[in-house]
RNA sequence: AGCGGGAUGGAGCAGCGGUAGCUCGUCGGGCUCAUAACCCGAAGGUCGGGCGUUCGAAUCGCCCUCCCGCAACCA
């Protein structure tokens, strides 16, 4: 019976296209995991999608005079570009301006109200004096009434360092349009988080098995919850669907509030598109199924508190569940990665520091990003991009390592065989072997299941190594001349190693795996890249989505058979060694700020 | 203020109570099938600082320094 392992993965935000930084922290872990979990055999869901609304969607949009839908069709096809390339394999990787999402949310936020979760309060807030809309914070600006600096912004002064209330500010300002701030009353719902205090704590309490930072800070974050307010004052949003309210142009959901609730609608669209509505019932109310989140660690009390607060206040009801089944199912793990820098830098896109994923690779290709990523990137604590340390990982760990065993073994048994040579008897040493590789499929599979990336790639390389020593040991380019026989076995042990470590690599390298697959003189496709589709909804609109057949691809998590005789095909080098040079480039790039 | 995480040889990481381990780099040697790749050997750290607990601490406690996130409306 294969386990049912849901993937979700945080959403994006449609402000323009992603960075290393973005794709670092969750997209390539979560593509890692997936891809495991679908050679493993298991039922794979994995979603995301782009987060467009909120305000500095419509900032961002205003600033290029488009209108918000405009900017965001944009961006969302920029963004599922950057994806899509480096290979992320997303079952639906949708947006929330879908019809779809806008009714699913709906129906959360008033089966939260019918069920008394919300709580309507008033508070006053501040505004943007031409368009009506709420001013966050953070975009308020004015002198700092403690300490008189200037430029302090309306949540906090950064010359002094204290807190502020925006109405504080002397001459407060928009940091949009610079107009002054309307200050005024305002009503909105507040989902009361206090009222699931208690089943959070103790449910938390028991996920012995998260990684410490997210549970303890977690369990520090509930000891002291609060009202949190899920609708806004803006006219880009889903409408609140309640009498009074949703014919209101000024009021919407709160965008936190819609993009989390973006894991479940995610799920119902993917069971729409594949033509069985129901689908997602297996996911999300079947209790063995298993829900893994990725996020940065700036996101983990989204997942760890506040959804999971929604889903306890769901539980099946509303329309969409309709009662039926068992409540939605709380995250399993929540796997939170920590930040990348950019050559020791904070990524900033108005200072150049930052290097766009479409640029990257339009020069280099995913998988060298992929590897870097998992073996230098934020899994357990910050780490810094650097291009001298890119291109060093690139050339002495993935070229030398795993890229010349499966060159210098592949070129030799094409060129001497041109098949996969029938092997003697084989030795002790050849069976111990053997054994130590294949033994990957549980050493690198146990990192694997607990999310120990770097780990698991550590031990695939570990294991590659080995497979370099036997050849330098057994020189069958030497034995050849006398023995061809024990040549070809050598060569036939060689090979089967590297047909196990090309499945063991596969969640990391897909498409080299793929290559060298072929290569090997396999048919079909083991791993590939997602599509995109258009899906046609009910109301007429469309949309695009990322998706894929991925159950048509053959792989299977153990050592494949490899067929003495197999026909090899003409190997090409895996993977491209790179000149230093490049580094001085890059950095040169950066500097000018002409990354596209 | 507070809360959570981090600080280990030149670089990146693991160890988390018993005299510090891995990958890369460096130095020396071997090999030549391979993208000057591969293999063998060596040098190099007392674990951010201080004080404690203990027969014994990188590993536990307290204090300090620096970095990151949170700090109720940034998603």
């Amino acid at each position: 019976m294969p386990d049912r392992i849901f993937v979700a993965v945080a959403w994006p935000y449609t402000n323009g296209p992603r960075h290393l930084g973005h794709v670092a922290g969750f997209g390539v872990p979560a593509d890692i995991f997936a891809r495991y979990h679908r050679l493993k055999g298991n039922d794979v869901l994995m979603v995301s999608g782009t987060d467009e609304h909120g305000t500095p969607n419509l900032i961002q949009a205003d600033a290029e005079g488009l209108t918000p839908k405009e900017a965001v069709d944009k961006y969302n096809r920029i963004i599922s570009d950057d994806l899509r390339a480096l290979g992320l394999s997303y079952d639906c990787f949708t947006r929330t301006t879908t019809r779809n999402h806008t009714v699913v949310v709906q129906d959360v936020f008033k089966t939260l109200y019918e069920k008394g979760y919300l709580i309507k309060k008033t508070a006053r807030g501040a505004f943007q004096a031409a368009t009506g809309r709420t001013l966050p914070d953070r975009y308020i600006e004015g002198t700092c009434p403690i300490c008189g600096f200037p430029s302090a912004r309306g949540d906090q002064c950064d010359n002094c360092g204290n807190q502020l209330d925006p109405d504080q500010l002397i001459n407060p300002r928009s940091r949009i349009d610079g107009s002054a701030p309307v200050f005024k009353e305002t009503e909105h719902f507040y989902l009361d988080l206090p009222a699931f205090a208690e089943p959070l704590t103790r449910w938390i309490s028991k996920q012995s098995h998260w990684r410490p930072n997210v549970r303890n800070f977690s369990l520090n974050y509930i000891a002291n919850l609060k009202p949190r307010p899920i609708t806004r004052d803006i006219d880009w949003g889903v409408p609140i669907p309640l009498p009074g309210w949703e014919d209101r142009p000024d009021k919407r959901m709160y965008v936190w509030f819609d993009a989390v609730i973006g894991y479940f609608s995610a799920a119902v669209e993917w069971a729409t598109m594949i033509g069985r509505p129901e689908a997602w019932r297996d996911f999300w109310q079947d209790p063995a199924s298993r829900h893994f989140y990725f996020m940065g660690k700036d996101n983990i009390v989204f997942h760890t508190t506040i959804w999971p607060a929604i889903l306890l206040g769901y539980g099946n009801g509303g329309r969409i569940a309709g009662g039926r089944g068992e409540p939605l199912q709380l995250p399993y793990n929540v796997v939170s990665s920590e930040f990348l820098t950019m050559e020791g830098r904070k990524f900033s896109t108005s200072r150049h520091v930052v290097v766009y994923v479409n640029d990257f690779l339009s020069r280099y290709e995913p998988d060298a990003l992929r590897f870097y990523l998992t073996l230098a990137g934020p899994e357990t604590q910050d780490a810094d991009f650097t291009w001298a340390d890119f291109v060093r990982r690139n050339n002495d760990d993935l070229v030398a390592t795993w890229g010349n065993l499966a060159n210098r073994t592949l070129v030799y048994a094409f060129s001497r065989f041109g098949e996969v040579p029938r092997p003697g008897p084989l030795t002790d040493e050849d069976r111990t072997l053997i054994d130590s590789v294949e033994g990957g499929f549980a050493s690198v599979g146990e990192h694997l299941d607990a999310a120990r990336f770097r780990a698991a790639l550590q031990e695939a390389l570990h294991l590659a190594a080995l497979v370099n020593q036997y050849l330098t040991t057994n020189e069958p380019w030497k034995t050849i001349a006398s023995d061809r026989e024990r040549a070809g076995t050598v060569l036939y042990v060689a090979l089967r190693c590297v047909d196990d470590l090309k499945v063991m690599l596969t969640p990391f390298l897909p498409f080299s795996s793929q290559k060298l697959h072929e290569y090997l003189g396999h048919d079909g496709v083991i791993a590939g890249a997602p599509e995109r589709r258009t899906v046609r909804e009910a109301d007429g609109s469309a949309h695009d989505v990322l998706t894929g057949d991925y159950g048509a691809w053959t792989g299977t998590w153990a050592p494949p058979k490899l067929e003495p005789g197999q026909k090899l095909r003409e190997p090409k080098a895996l993977f491209r060694k790179l000149d230093p040079t490049i580094v001085d480039e890059e950095l040169r790039r950066m500097e000018d700020g002409v990354a596209t």
